[in-house]
DNA sequence: GTCTATAAGGGGATAGAC
DNA sequence: GTCTATCCCCTTATAGAC
């Protein structure tokens, strides 16, 4: 049988989508209701105002992301390098089927960072203490800080930069998962000649 | 003598300073009235609309985004090693001084690449195959796009990032620019690490 | 729960006096 | 060139019928 979606679940879909491509300020909800097939009213009527509906949307998203790295990042059994293959995979792929969800949640955090910081203390993560000890442990000339960054960074950096690398004609349309996926196995590579300590002669 | 500042300029800096930090969707004319201490008359008087006044800052913006790039880049003079290091002193320094402006710049082209194509072919950069070439001469194992990406990954993530890095507690807030000072010297590092060809044994 | 109609206010833009 | 007052549309939110 199809489960049928209801009306408050058709409203989240639709306001995860607007919210996501445009951000909370360039959204009108009249758009949300529509795409939802539905209207105003009930938007109000299920979420009370469309802050509390964006909340929402954010609280999600940011879990989204969040949780593609953390619980690899902070498991003290798994060893640094493989930690970096999976989340480089985990978080391509992530992004792959949600392009936008980088921009999204860094713009909105620059633009509120009140927000962030409430929804921060919910969802907090560990990873930091064990990437540290297992960086000592493994004795390779990098900070946790430069480590972090950089895994990220070339990760998330191709989907922020998106239009511009299109525009700039780097890379065409049509290649762009290719690039990215094809990035998913050359990033571990990368990172671990990064880390290692001497320089090849 | 001091030179005093035209009404015009006046509201310009005001425009560049409210669109960098919200975004053009969650600026108000009004804002940037008063930051510019006069009035929303004035702003249109001088430039029309909201939508021409963004504009005017966006080329701004952008050209001040390209222009630590592309000269260098495109240079057949410099060496490519020689070149990662201009490109991430040049650009550590304008971000430090900028700190908003590549998360403004990518996030408007994302919302709106109309305008962004527009003033793209007004400020066409050539470095592409220039590096090309240079890369094919020096025979080394990354691709272009590669190359690129990570370079200007690595420098500007961090500022994109910053109310994340910040919140996680990766980076304290007033150590902020001495992790960037720092990575300044080490990303011509890394990305020479990357580009190598064998890995050491 | 769902809808239509409308309130209440904010937003960009302009008229017109100085 | 500069200002105040005002227009008018658009937006969020709600009242009230069904």
């Amino acid at each position: 049988m199809m489960e049928s979606i209801s009306t408050e679940e058709k409203i989240i879909r639709a306001a995860d989508k607007i919210f996501t491509q445009k951000g909370y300020a360039a959204t009108r909800t009249r758009e949300i209701a529509e795409e939802a097939g539905t209207n105003l009213a009930l938007l109000n009527y299920y979420f009370g105002s469309k802050e509390k509906l964006f909340r929402n949307v954010v609280r999600e998203k940011l879990k989204m992301l969040l949780s593609a790295m953390g619980p690899i990042a902070s498991d003290e059994n798994i060893p640094i390098d493989q930690k970096i293959k999976m989340i480089s995979e985990n978080y391509t792929q992530l992004l792959l089927e949600n392009e936008d969800l980088p921009l999204f949640i860094l713009n909105e955090w620059s633009v509120n960072k009140k927000l962030f910081a409430d929804l921060i203390r919910e969802t907090r993560q560990h990873a930091e203490p064990v990437i540290e000890k297992q960086l000592r442990e493994s004795g390779v000339a990098i900070s946790v800080e430069d480590l972090i960054v950089n895994t990220l960074g070339m990760i998330m950096f191709p989907f922020i930069a998106k239009p511009m690398i299109l525009s700039s004609g780097l890379v065409q349309k049509d290649q762009f998962a290719m690039f990215v996926e094809k990035r998913k196995e050359k990033i571990p590579e990368w990172i671990k000649k990064i880390t290692v300590k001497q320089e090849p002669l």
